[in-house]
DNA sequence: AAACTATCTTGTCTTAGACAAATCTTTTAA
DNA sequence: TTAAAAGATTTGTCTAAGACAAGATAGTTT
């Protein structure tokens, strides 16, 4: 089954302005749709597909002149490689296969043994074990089939809500540690970012390295996170950053941040690294490329206080 | 201190679209910005305040031509015609005295108090009650107050972070029904309703009932959510549905979920009335305009299954 | 190598006109 | 009197090509 998509379609489908289509086609060459009988655009799925490769690639730092034009083909070989290097940390071959089965899960929809066999894992290994060993790599996985059109956006949602709501019961289950002063983590997505899971997993390990924690969700505007972090003065605020981030656009937002919050408040990122490798030049924020990292800064951050 | 927000800007805070702006400007002289040296359009805060009140009147069902060109007193008045039939169940002292209490903790972002006062209120008059009399109104004020700018986005987020760790929170401390065949919810916002707690409140009430729910978060789109409804195969299919909406929209919705839908898989909307006095009409969906409603419809459910 | 300048690139804004789908109003028929 | 059909209006979104500023790249100089 094929569709056709009005240029509407394809700015919700892609995040690409509809202005933006106009001009490539103008400038590029390229996509160039077939027209209905009043004129207007109508994309097919093949347009559709190469326009969600160029947003990645996009997204990573390419310039629009260079990967417009460029053959699926090309595209496709050179996400795969900008990809590789994340997602595929070389894993031995029970972790690979783990995957496999929760990917199969994920694809059957089969939410009940996915939700039995992570909570399984948890109090089999432990919430932050699993977080960085099982959660994170599947969530990229499962990033990667949904671009390459093997995972629908709804198996994509029902993902996200089972390893919420996983998640969720396993920070409950977490000893209350009482300790005197524990710091306050606010956390939170800026902009577009819609991705859940990148902030649920932060919360998740800040949960079980005692913390007090405040989540204000996804989608933040960049001034009403300051405006949110001004007013619960938090001691550290944590953004997650997925690969759907342009590298450009998350520095400038976190220097923008950096500037407008006092001092006293650290600034903590973590998510796709994609972005972030940027960031760790520049002093502006404290990178975390791994969930395991958390445990100890926080250990470190409770002794200087 | 009055901002200067560029048409972009409007077109995000406000979700009406720059061709829109503009051809409103052209046919009914409002809103006519300054102009930057080059021309470009820069919007004042009034405008912005005028627009927002212009959207909300043109999602509860009026046109553009008659609302667009009015002043910003009548707009005001006619939008709290059209809210108090439903914010304002007339409350006794008591309750309003306690909604005033919640609303000065919000704007005072104290999320400890509220956080503690919302759980000792649950113990107290457990769940169901605590929605309906409480949070339920609670959260129509905070969107009442945030239209009029006296709740900023952050305190709003703050709110629903509060509210969903306050739910999460309950629902985990209910005690375990372990009937044999409880029924299975999937629930789910539509489109781009981002409002949680509507959502939020429907899944405690499931709970309590003894449901078991999975629920995929918001603003899906519609045929992603027929999709995962086919392929999860749930009893029941609740929808929720906040002010933001557009009667006709909502209706429209419903029609085509009804048709894609097994009969089998019986629909439920709940929500703010406005879009579901619609829909009580015709027989495309069961309406709940009361949280408490569920609890008896699922015992009803259970008895004829 | 760092800093400055100039040249491209690229996204977004501008204009005014056209049109289809939705909604309202009027007419016609049962 | 009510219901259906027809006509008129409203309204959102599309179209075109041109302009421009901010950002990125390349070239030059210190």
């Amino acid at each position: 089954m094929t569709w056709i998509h009005t240029i509407s379609d394809i700015e919700r489908d892609t995040g690409i302005a509809k202005d933006r289509l106009r001009v490539w086609e103008r400038r590029y060459g390229f996509p160039e749709p077939q027209r209905d009988d009043t004129d207007e655009r109508l994309y097919d799925d093949a347009q559709l597909f190469r326009l969600r490769l160029i947003k990645r690639l996009l997204d990573l730092g390419e310039r629009a002149g260079r990967v417009v034009p460029m053959a699926v083909d090309e595209l496709q070989r050179r996400v795969d490689n900008a990809v590789r290097p994340l997602t595929g940390r070389v894993l031995d071959e029970a972790s690979d296969a783990l995957l496999n089965d929760l990917v199969v899960m994920i694809k059957a929809t089969d939410r009940k043994a996915l939700h039995g066999r992570l909570m399984h894992l948890i109090s089999e290994r432990g919430i932050s074990a699993v977080i960085e060993r099982v959660i994170a790599p599947l969530g990229a996985r499962v990033g990667e089939f949904w671009l390459s059109g093997q995972i629908a956006i709804y198996q994509e949602h029902l993902f996200t809500a089972v390893i919420r709501s996983v998640l969720i019961q396993a920070m409950e289950q977490l000893p209350l540690q009482s300790a005197a002063q524990p710091p306050l983590v606010l956390l939170a997505t800026l902009g577009n970012e819609r991705h859940e899971i990148g902030l649920l997993m932060a919360e998740s390990m800040f949960a079980q390295a005692g913390c007090d924690r405040l989540s204000l969700g996804t989608s933040m505007p960049l001034n009403e996170a300051v405006a949110a972090c001004l007013a619960v003065k938090p001691d550290i605020f944590a953004l997650s950053f997925s690969g759907q981030n342009a590298p450009r656009e998350v520095l400038s937002q976190l220097k923008q941040l950096r500037g407008m919050l006092p001092p006293a408040t650290e600034v903590w990122v973590g998510g796709s690294a994609v972005a972030l490798r940027l960031v760790t030049d520049i002093a502006v924020a404290r990178v975390f490329t791994s969930a395991s990292d958390i445990r100890s800064a926080i250990d470190v951050w409770r002794a200087s206080h």
